[in-house]
DNA sequence: GTGTTAACTTAATGTTTCCTTAAGATGATT
DNA sequence: AATCATCTTAAGGAAACATTAAGTTAACAC
């Protein structure tokens, strides 16, 4: 998650731009106004802190500015400016929210994560250079996609979910096929085959070990 | 637009309404925590305004409550509890804006319409070449119109809405039909055949995949 | 209220994909 | 070397989806 902060005082930038890299968000600044307008041009942000006054644009023509061709990006307010009137005013130039100095900065990390939270986070499962979007329903390998059918599909997220864990064939029949007695084709070993081959792992040596006579293993390396 | 209040002070609760109703938003009231769920359980709302103190179940349980099975309806909370720590608790619980008392009337109202200006916002929604306008209900692809039924429309809407990721045939019988219970007669794929013919998607590489298995996903390309 | 049309749903048929089985090959373990 | 577990491949069959047509419902005009 992307934040872009304009704000002119050196002080407040440096306290927001540290709390918030410790909350995990990559930070751009901007100390004038035509500053933050050139990098919203060229660059996509997930959220924009303003200042009203600053230097060059202002901030409320500077959010104007901004949603003219963007009326998604949050924007947030931040300022002294602390009358009726101009929360107003700042909310009606396209503004999310609007917090006043002085602020709290835990408040402050709330309201960005209001923004933030019906975004929904695809969940993402790694497994070394493999990556598995659920949501999406994708598998990467090297950022490369890589078509499964739906039950490789099921059986490598169940494997990559019990990372580190041995996964009995009992336990994978059970909850991958729903199987809940003893009765063994020898399907688990056509799939493991095909997801081995579809995604290159070599059996000896790479991300799924073969634990003979119990099961299966994922574990990065 | 319909707006739900649940507040115990009578006084707030006929200022508010009145007032929202001059702005031309449409008003249900709830006087106690029990029966704004019971409200929020058989009706749809637009935004909901919720005090912190209410009788039988408090502002912060009943934001909670709401937040299991309604992620999207804007809760904003408006409430004479103004510590810093209040405020993240309201936030944290699910609202989406936390105003103190007293607060005045106008940034109240434009404070509500920042939340249906999102909704708003987003009225043209995109799919590579195919634009859906919400307000004109118009589909167009490559700026020509498409002839779409209302069914079609809503399934079209549906998948572009959740963009990137993949719905189930369940959930879309349960969104789009309101069909609650696990009952499929294929009536899906007649309307995605539909729209595919009608959008001219090719069903291998365009816009709408098929996942085998689980359902369809949209994706610009 | 009735007739007409369009839209929605169900059902039937065609097509494709993929899941399963089984059987032979390979490799490990004793 | 013999045995057993796993790997690998191929083929039949089943399941899911696409497509078309027909039946049913809802909307609209008259």
């Amino acid at each position: 998650m992307h934040i872009l902060i304009v704000e002119d005082e050196l002080g407040i930038v440096q306290f927001l731009q540290q709390g918030l890299q410790e909350e995990g968000y990559e930070v751009t600044t901007a100390n004038d106004g035509s500053k933050g307008f050139e990098l919203v041009q060229n660059q996509q942000f997930d959220l924009i802190l303003l200042d009203w006054m600053l230097p060059k644009i202002n901030g409320l023509d500077l959010c104007k500015a901004i949603r003219i061709k963007d009326q998604k990006t949050p924007i947030i307010f931040l300022t002294a400016k602390d009358t009726v009137h101009e929360t107003i005013e700042g909310l009606k130039a396209g503004a999310n929210d609007y917090i006043k100095k002085p602020f709290s900065f835990e408040e402050l990390v709330e309201r960005i994560k209001v923004h933030f939270r019906n975004r929904k986070g695809s969940e993402i499962l790694t497994l070394g250079a493999i990556k598995i979007d659920l949501s999406k329903h994708i598998v990467l390998k090297n950022e490369e996609e890589i078509a499964l059918t739906q039950r490789e599909f099921e059986l490598l997220t169940y494997l990559v979910q019990n990372k580190g864990k041995v996964c009995t064939r009992n336990q994978i029949l059970k909850d991958v096929w729903e199987i809940n007695f003893e009765y063994d084709t020898g399907v688990i070993d056509v799939f493991m085959n095909a997801i081995r081959k579809k995604l290159n792992l070599k059996i000896e040596e790479d991300y799924i070990k073969t634990i003979r006579g119990i099961g299966y293993i994922a574990n990065d390396l």
